[in-house]
DNA sequence: TGTACATCAGTGAACGCGCGTTCACTGATGTAC
DNA sequence: TGTACATCAGTGAACGCGCGTTCACTGATGTAC
């Protein structure tokens, strides 16, 4: 491929749009965010978007998309770094949740907080659905532990489970919101180190 | 004053365009909305507004004000019906927290993750500071009960004050985002009554 | 009590802007024969 | 290997729209004397 010379065909621009938008999300915001910006961003006319995206909402869903695949990856970075136990590994997920909400404040808001994406699209279900699979199973792993034998079965326990994985998706959805919003001084003006020990410390106490 | 024709002049036209503003959130959502849009619902020409206004943030940070005044009402309506114990008076606050966000998403949203208000005007600092207040001071009930003698003091105990405050909150504030983002469906399509003591039972597990 | 006048609140037309979308087009690529 | 043609990807001008803001204005109110 030409790069001196920019070929009339741009090779996979359907990707590079994908860029262009995520990085338009990150400097302008959700708000502030247009189709032109990101056509201008990726060197294209304002026009080209549509022959890969529907519309907005097409191409915010395959942002949000690879967000959440990249978010699943963040918090397995976490947990490989952590001790084995069940405990120390849903309190590495829980700091990967929240530091992935910190490193793409934006990204983390299209995927949490907003009415932009589909997600009756399929991609994005499947992505925002593992992880929430590995949130359930990290729980469950945890449940299991000590208590080899099991005292509770059939609707019972999966009601208890389901109050168990909200509670905990909660305290790590609350602080990454919290300190992304800019809220929640008191752990978030320390540095970036004191920062995570702060959240780690938090999360422990709930989890 | 003469309720047929309508007079040439409002009356409290200010307090009637963060009354519009207010439903202008509700029904457009922050995105969407607009001051035309606010002018028009209440019942002005579009450019009246900036006679009381100075722009668009400074409408929102007074509709934010008030959305915090109200906030702290509703957390002490569910207190007043709660148990005078420590711990039933915060999940009776942390309750009221997410039947707020519940009630009034958009609001709530407006409040917590835009940034579209100006949290350094003096009114709006005071009424969130206020929610904030309550929160630390129930926080620091609760520690207090069965721990008559300080056990920890000075730094170190503010410290874990604030670690404490941060865990509580996130709680509440992760349960309502996610609620209000139609995430978390083990407890948000439950009927109003269930979802209530479902909410209540989460806050109990960590509280 | 009446008049003159300053001040204030709301009007409505006009502005420039950036937006998403449409459309006829053109250049590049791939395929059939 | 070469030619004809269909298909695809990107262009750029044009559109209509709703937005916030500005501005000269007018109607109502309050105050000084």
């Amino acid at each position: 491929m030409d790069t001196v010379t920019r070929p009339y065909h741009h090779g996979d621009l359907a990707a590079a749009l994908v860029d262009a938008a995520e990085e338009e999300l990150t400097e302008k915001g959700i708000e502030g965010f247009s189709l032109r910006g990101v056509a201008k961003r990726a060197g294209v006319s304002h026009a080209a978007p549509a022959h890969h995206f529907v519309d907005m909402q097409g191409l915010l869903t395959a942002v949000a998309t690879r967000g959440f695949e990249r978010f699943v990856r963040r918090q397995a970075d976490f947990r490989r770094r952590a001790d084995s136990d069940a405990r120390s590994q849903l309190v590495a997920s829980g700091l990967g949740y929240v530091v992935f909400a910190m490193e793409s404040p934006a990204l983390f808001r299209l995927m949490f907080g907003s009415n932009r994406t589909n997600f009756k699209n399929a991609d994005l279900a499947r992505s925002a659905g593992k992880a929430y699979d590995d949130l359930v199973h990290h729980v469950a792993k945890l449940r299991m532990e000590g208590h080899s034998q099991h005292e509770l079965h059939g609707s019972t326990r999966d009601v208890d489970l389901m109050r168990h994985v909200a509670a905990i998706w909660a305290v790590a959805h609350g602080l990454a919101d919290l300190l992304v919003a800019g809220r929640l001084d008191s752990i978030g003006t320390l540095s970036a180190k004191l920062k995570r020990e702060a959240i780690a410390e938090v999360l422990r106490r709930v989890i």
